[in-house]
DNA sequence: GCACTTTATAAAAACGTATTGATAATGAAA
DNA sequence: TTTCATTATCAATACGTTTTTATAAAGTGC
């Protein structure tokens, strides 16, 4: 491999002005660069990202942290990430958290031990104590579907409350009064934040709140199975069923199926996510679709605005759902 | 941070001696190693990836080319990959050819320039010479789900033909007799591959293949749809559909209901993949499952064997899938 | 106790770049 | 022409390790 020392060699010229050009910063004239230029191409050379790194103390490089590395949530996360940076010549060093605390800790302090340029967590776990610890260290850390107030300027968050309430608003203006609901685990925030969203839209239509039609589920498909469950066996009157994820979405209609329910007619169902299975279930699920594509992008952008001085970048660090409809939630007359 | 210059001053020992505890293979006293080892304690230090990979010419990171970092597949292979390769202190950096030739070919120069030391690539458009040639080069190449001849050590594959071969199979022991088969775009190894093996369970239980009961799709749920339409409007006679993937038994089981046949009574249905959202189809879906973990976490003992000369590591480099009962598939009688 | 091997440590060179301070060349203003 | 500011370049140093070569100490067999 030719070095930047045969490179200069060739061009008569000294290493650092060979530098200088690899960078284009500091002042070099026309012809000299263009000497330097034709070197390079003729040597075939390749500036090594290691030998850099070392002498900038600049890695090129960006970690992230999800939950974990399959799943059509990170996916579309990673997947948006790493085509924004890699389009910068940065590269992506991917670990995951598996929503452990340990884990997540420890994913930390690899992609730390790794000399990030910066880091994008998307984790669950660990405290905002830990994480504004964390982000007082050497490498900035910016956060994904979570909001610290602390660091607020590093968190890529999401409306949840408006999800929540879009998607309750939805089965009010589709004709339903009797609206059950089967929540998140509530130490969840997402799960909590649609919640309130879902109390927001009955009270804007001056529908009471009704425990009987309340469920906290698991966000897993036992969680919609055991959720309807219980409110048939409380006798309950609904005719709408919101999920606060898409999994519990499923369970619930495999269990109403099971049941004798005709879907969609004797029992409207909504879910959360925009999960890609969502659009297979029979019938398809209305769901409310998060953007996570354009949120990793952000999260790109955000880092490439403050860690890479890329100029020209604007910065939105909310994000909104919005609604899918599909088979699942028919017009009741 | 404390370099390992401080480490050795502090010590009372030279440089090489506290770089020889680091990497603990040449000679040094237990007493020596205590002191080293208490030094590096008192000062918090850590070695710096960057100056060690300049001067040994070793990055610790493993390049991993995938079609798409969002898809059931992907995610669950790299998630293996990474977990394994972790676990041994490796990095691995990520990036996606999004099944586009120059994309691809992006991807391996790009995870070359930045010093790799091997690569695990699962690139489906380049050809086998590209491969060949690029395995002549300084870092190693490592093959996902393909056969390389000339390379073979370094190719973890599928053997699709046994996968085929098992969808017929079992439908014929279900009763089946005319059995119509949805394949993939025959430019596909993997796709012709499960043809193969399709006949070869027809001709075992001496059921001549017939033409009107074949179809090519597009692994698609389009080509689901379109093969179903196609044999009925042909007037074909089958029992039972084996699609070449589970998009396209999708396909098929949505044209199928939509077009009055009673799942799975009427119709027998059994795709290929396992892909997650079979589980929530209706009915559910019989298929064909990969053992894509365990191929990405041997694609990640290959290079712990190969590359970082971990001892005690066995190689298996071809793969069987398996049968995944489900309910679309009944008896007949 | 001598020659010889093995074990232990040190000193120095190498890895390939960025950066800094100094110097030289050039151009503009007086 | 002189003076000063600007532009262009160079030489030297730093980044933090690994690796190689050399040398010293300790152990072995006779």
């Amino acid at each position: 491999m030719a070095t930047i020392y045969q490179v200069s060699e060739l061009a008569g010229v000294s290493l650092s002005t060979v530098s200088r050009v690899l960078n284009d910063n500091d002042y070099v004239s026309k012809k000299t660069k263009k000497k330097v230029l034709e070197a390079m191409q003729q040597l075939g050379y390749q500036p090594s990202s290691i030998a850099r790194s070392l002498a900038s103390s600049r890695t090129s490089s960006v970690g992230v942290l999800v939950s974990e590395l399959d799943g059509p949530f990170f996916g579309q996360m990673m997947s948006a990430i790493e085509q924004q940076l890699r389009a910068a010549g940065k590269h992506v060093i991917i670990t995951a958290g598996h929503s452990d605390e340990d884990k997540e800790k420890n994913g930390f302090e690899f992609l730390i031990s790794r000399n990030c340029d910066a880091i994008i967590a998307h984790v669950e776990i660990v405290s905002d104590e830990y994480l504004i610890e964390l982000s007082k260290g050497k490498i900035p850390i910016y956060l994904m579907s979570r909001y610290v107030e602390e660091i607020k300027d590093n968190c890529i968050s999401l409306d949840n409350v408006l999800g929540g309430y879009l998607a309750t608003k939805t089965m009010i203006n589709k004709g339903h009064k009797n609206i059950a609901y089967i929540a998140g685990p509530q130490f969840k925030v997402d799960a909590s934040d649609r919640l309130v969203g879902h109390k927001k839209a009955l009270a804007e239509y001056n529908i009471a709140f009704d425990e009987s039609l309340f469920y906290i589920g698991d966000f897993k498909e036992t969680g919609g199975n055991d959720g309807l469950k219980h409110f048939i066996e409380n006798k309950a009157q609904f005719s709408a069923i919101v999920c606060a994820n898409d999994e519990m979405a499923s369970g619930a209609m495999k269990f109403a199926r099971e049941h004798g329910f005709n879907l969609p007619k004797d029992l409207a169902i909504m879910g959360y996510d925009n999960v890609i299975f969502t659009n297979y279930l029979y019938p398809t699920l209305t769901t409310i679709d998060n953007p996570v594509p354009e949120m990793g992008r952000m999260a790109a952008n955000l880092v490439l605005k403050d860690i890479y001085k890329r100029p020209g970048i604007t910065i939105n660090r909310v994000f909104q759902p919005t609604l899918v409809l599909r088979d699942s939630t028919p017009d009741i007359n």
